[in-house]
DNA sequence: CGTTCAATTGATCAGCGTCAAACTAGGTGG
DNA sequence: CCACCTAGTTTGACGCTGATCAATTGAACG
């Protein structure tokens, strides 16, 4: 790993509280390597070699059973994936694809483990960051469950325009047929749940969002801090 | 709390190899209850004052938005609930609620965070359970995103099946409706589902069920260890 | 024995997927 | 610079899956 690449990981949340020399433990064996698009970093089932960090680009995590395929989540800086099979030293359970150009710090799963069973800060944010992502897979199960398709692209938009200057004008991030299957449904279905949200002051051109009334789409959409909130 | 609940407890996984003086830091604030069935334990939101560990009976978690409402796991002994709640003080996301009669251990949600800072055992434990939590969520929102209804009532019959001493002969072990429920669809096309199995060999009468052809029915469902295999 | 609630069944409907075709935009090579 | 190619997106037609509604059957319990 290059030197110049350190301090940016050190200050990671999950890198932060940790000693000078588990840190360097920890990172002796790792990586920092920038991938192109679409390439496959992980392949659902392998052994969970590394542990991976995004420090920058998108990547997506994809499962697949019987001949189909879903996106499961969209990775972005900073935050770590397939952290639990690093933990538990079990198969991967989902894929990862860069989507674009990403920069990615792989740490050696058998060191990780190793760390963590002797750096209690280490320890300290594993745990925190494990449960963040637990949390994260909860609220998606249930926007799986308890909303149709329309409501979550409606709250999908109310959350991405959060993250923009201007929530009610911004560029979707990833490509529809992606979001369609992040969101669980096909790129058919997703133009016309587009067409479904106009009523709602919902435009879509191309990847150019607009939120006419905010205050009308939240009436549609309901969002709640128990699902929609990603840091609660 | 009686101390002729502390043997068992302290044999749990979580708790097995924490030091004697951390355990009974742990305990001392808690309590060992037996709620009769259809008892509300949590409320989505609520601020998580406790962690929950079950150690007999059957609890369901809940979760609900917008007037409707799914259940989103069944949890049975021994395991905990709501853990990543406690370790992140966070509102829980979902409600618990006791199916049948159930004891329940309930640990300060303080005291656990306590403990977890000062005792690396409890930490790894705490750590080993969250995993296998986050695990078994990706693996649930997997069944919801490539399986039908059919599909997950399939596989999650073969899963019980492996639980009971006979795969091929054995009874539900919560309600229909629940159930219905927790695959992620009504009770109506539950009822339907089970039809649609007949001609793999499978009937359930009441809450018995009868297997007649394994084979034939796990070549219909399509088990995989990255969906249907719980300690994977 | 009647009350209550779960389970089933049938009819109907909405949501969403599938298939096919048209359209669009971005990139390439002549 | 333009024609062309490719891949993503949109649109329409159609059908399947699963939800809803209503009515009936069945089972548990006081």
């Amino acid at each position: 790993m290059r030197s110049s690449d350190l301090p940016e990981i050190r200050q990671l949340a999950l890198f932060r509280d940790m000693s000078d020399e588990s840190f360097a433990d920890l990172v002796r064996g790792g990586y920092v390597q920038t991938f192109p698009p679409q390439v496959e970093l992980i392949r659902e089932g392998d052994a969970s070699d590394f542990l991976h960090v995004i420090i920058d680009g998108v990547v997506e995590l994809i499962a697949g059973w019987n001949e189909r395929q879903t996106v499961m989540a969209m990775v972005r800086p900073i935050s770590t994936f397939i952290l639990a099979a690093t933990i538990k030293d079990a198969p991967y359970l989902m894929s990862a694809r860069t989507v674009e150009k990403s920069r990615i710090v792989m740490l050696p799963s058998e060191d990780v483990r190793a760390v963590f069973d002797r750096d209690h800060a280490f320890a300290r944010a594993v745990v925190t960051e494990l449960a963040v992502c637990y949390r994260s897979v909860v609220k998606n199960s249930k926007g799986l469950k308890l909303r149709t398709s329309v409501e979550r692209l409606a709250n999908y938009l109310l959350r991405q325009g959060l993250h923009e200057e201007d929530r009610r004008r911004f560029a979707l991030i990833v490509e529809k047929r992606r979001l369609a299957s992040y969101l669980g449904m096909t790129p058919e279905n997703l133009s016309r749940a587009i067409k479904t949200l106009e009523p709602y002051g919902v435009t879509i051109d191309g990847a150019d969002v607009f939120v006419r009334d905010l205050s009308n789409l939240e009436r549609f959409a309901k969002p709640t801090p128990l699902i929609d909130d990603p840091s609660c």
